[in-house]
DNA sequence: TATGAATGAGCCTTCATTCAT
DNA sequence: AATGAATGAAGGCTCATTCAT
């Protein structure tokens, strides 16, 4: 479909990437960086299907002929900051902590909270340009899922065993990710305003009281509502 | 001056759209008609970006000459779609019932909710396409979430009175109504598998106990209200 | 090209149009002469490309159907128009008055270059537009320049025995007639500012100066400059 | 805000292009010399609204991408030629020599028109196109007028000192240029057969004679100054 | 490694003309 | 005689991708 860049021809920079030697970087590896960096830009401002390769080499103050020296096209590009974002929130899923009606647990979820809201600032907007509909195919699409289908699992681990009767713990971990997914998507995406701490402690409320009925103790540090 | 070329050449088929004839439709309406329908299949299938003219005149067995005697551009169609949408939605949130610890109540929710999955299904392919970031500038965005934000203020007016201390009452109905809208719309997309009955009820748990504190009864998976 | 209007259906309303049964005209007639109007209007104020046969007839309050009941196309309607003012203009042409050196004769100039105007802002609009560069393939042009040429031919026959020595008559008419039209036609598109009568008084003064040497006596009857 | 959508992609072939270095000139502006070279032969055979881009880059030898790459659109095409032409236009204006009744003055008014001729059937093909009526707005057609006006202008400041009573100076001068102009038009469009000396020579001698009354000596049909 | 000019398939839109009623 | 819905051939323009240098 993409021309015939089979991935013969070597890509340049792409020797050792370690964060060690992060700083002394060859000039290919530098080239690509400032894509990646302008790549997530102008897919935050614009969204996936408004972006120009235009805009984004301008950004990154390189050629045309250069962005496809590093990526097979536009989809591509994409999909590594879409890759990196996902590893992201996979590690996040993995700090998950364990969910009791202890005031320890309560506050530790508010704390995850806090995180995802972070990571969701920052890696947001490769988040959210995925979830628009069809980017090549619904492949990335389901990458979106799949990576807060982590997180779906990692609560699903928590809650199965404390989840009250009457609910099905997997479909209610599937909810309550929903919820904050779609909750931070749509302050992200100003399209509701609200600060942080009431997002935060509302999300942990919501989940807290729907396993264990009973609210989340106040004195979570922070602002709160 | 003469003519003004403002587009104003008046379209077929906007004669008596009563109840009563609309059976024995005119030509033009029947045009108008196929080309909608036309458009929920192609923007459902492609999604906005995607959905070419073409695809829709075809599928509607017309020309693309036809196509702009009825809309001025993809986006009119669009509009229009999403507008119908959206006046079932908000009929839909006004719908919504009374708020209450009681098993009727929670009764009612879920068979608000099992309303909502219906409508979900049928419009939500318009609905998930008009999230898509940045349709003609973003307003289709803000239609969007206009819509589910009259859902929201419905369901604000049934719990802020309820709400538990803790809880601030309109940042929970955000979330609770951004948790339905996003269940349902992974289920419809069939990101995730899961049978309606196990969606709605778990909704109605979750939002029930959120609120309560206490599970709805579980004998609700059926179709009795 | 123009589609396979070989002419072999009759045309509606062409039956007897002498100026006598002028004003009881058949339906036909008066739909034809509706679509003749509204087609001047058109012309003149947008030019012949950019008229658009809906503008025409909706300002003729008919059809597109019927348009074409009367007419073979866009062209044909022109064509009509076109040849209406070239027999004005070709009837002007022959009242075109003796050119001698006598206060008179100067006199008649400057009366017949008034006729010119009047008739020129009357059927100029569609003069103008055919003036239009390659109106279907050039027909049009030519036929703007042929009805010009009229005038050139009455005027050469008037100025052959007077002209100077050192002038060539033939290109002097023709140079004084391209004078004429286009300082006509500066003004009536509203390129130029001027009052009618320091354009006339000018006109007649440089064809009779070009010709005789002297100026025409000031005192013709009219404002002056 | 990131790349803007404003069309600044830079152009190529916008590097120092002096006199010094116009035999080597970059790719770039070869592929726009061509472009431009294409457009004043298009728009010459087939007058603006009929030129297609399509045309214009077969002739030039290059692809539609191409095209767009170097002009917004074909109106800018044409603006550039035009705006060439009236600087070509304008520079003749200022040349236009000092008008009085000796044969110098004459011979040197002959010179001037001989200049003008040439000129006209170089650029006279994008003149003529931008008299036609309606270019984007009328713009051009203003644009084409301002130019003949600066001629006039400059003939103004000749005669208004010499122009014989009862003629005024600005609109003779309007006049004059008008028939000049036409009579080129004429010519260069083949709608009349004339040899350029023919022409010249009587425009002087018209010019001359409605000024001083008297023709121009009429051995002038030479390259003698 | 990098450049940026060139490409062309693909898309939207217009409008003169036709045709069923 | 009239209508107005339908048609489809163009035409302008965009932008991801390729290629010569």
């Amino acid at each position: 479909m993409v021309g015939s860049n089979d991935g013969s021809r070597t890509r340049p920079g792409s020797s050792g990437r370690t964060p060690a030697n992060a700083g002394r970087r060859s000039r290919g590896e530098r080239t690509r960086a400032s894509l990646l960096e302008a790549g997530v830009e102008v897919f935050a401002s614009r969204g996936y299907h408004a972006a120009r390769v235009d805009d984004i080499v301008a950004l990154a103050k390189t050629s045309h002929g250069t962005f496809y020296l590093y990526f097979a096209n536009k989809e591509e590009l994409f999909g590594a900051l879409a890759a990196d974002a996902a590893d992201e929130m996979t590690a996040l899923a993995k700090r998950l902590p364990p969910l009791d009606p202890t005031e320890k647990a309560a506050a530790q979820l508010t704390e995850w909270l806090r995180d995802f809201v972070a990571l969701y600032r920052g890696s947001g907007a490769i988040i959210r340009a995925w979830t628009e509909a069809e980017i090549g195919g619904s492949e990335f699409g389901r990458l979106g899922t799949d990576t807060l289908a982590e997180i779906t699992r990692e609560l699903l681990h928590r809650i199965r065993d404390v989840a009250p009767t009457g609910i099905d713990a997997r479909v209610a971990a599937l909810a309550l990710v929903a919820m904050i997914e779609r909750l931070n998507y749509y302050v992200l995406t100003d399209q509701v305003k609200l600060d942080d701490a009431a997002m935060v402690d509302t999300l942990a409320a919501v989940t807290h009281r729907s396993l264990f009925g009973t609210a989340v103790p106040a004195h979570s540090d922070g602002a709160q509502a």
